[in-house]
DNA sequence: CTAGTGACTGTTT
DNA sequence: AAAACAGCCACTA
């Protein structure tokens, strides 16, 4: 049975869990509701940590300018997120972002 | 304990 | 609008 580094990480994944099909949100959005204000780089981190096959919707989560960031060592992720994304029914602009006051989850 | 690192954010150039 | 800088906090060595 795999240890959890922290069970915080649970408190993320379960705020990630609530975001409905076709909405994103941000990493700080994610610590605020998951009760932890400031904390949207351990929101990354917990989701870099997230092991693959998971139930939690990790491609929903995009940073504050509404943009998939890169992360390292693998920017092929990125391409699916945004396809994943796009399948959901979200829209991309020709920068590749998209428009949190459309698809922003509150 | 200190030091390094990172899927971030907000303000300033 | 994009880039640079600083602030923030948890995990690893």
């Amino acid at each position: 049975m795999e240890n959890k580094s922290s069970a915080s990480y649970e408190r993320y994944y379960d705020v990630v869990r609530r975001i409905p099909v076709g909405r994103v949100t941000t990493y700080g959005a994610v610590a605020h509701e998951a009760g932890l204000p400031g904390r949207a780089r351990q929101v990354g981190y917990a989701l870099a940590a997230l092991p693959d096959g998971s139930d939690v919707p990790w491609h929903r989560v995009v940073n504050a300018r509404g943009e998939i960031s890169e992360r390292s060592g693998g920017r092929a992720f990125a391409r699916i997120q945004r396809t994943l994304l796009e399948h959901e029914g979200v829209d991309f602009d020709a920068h590749g972002r998209i428009d949190l006051e459309r698809h922003g989850w509150p």
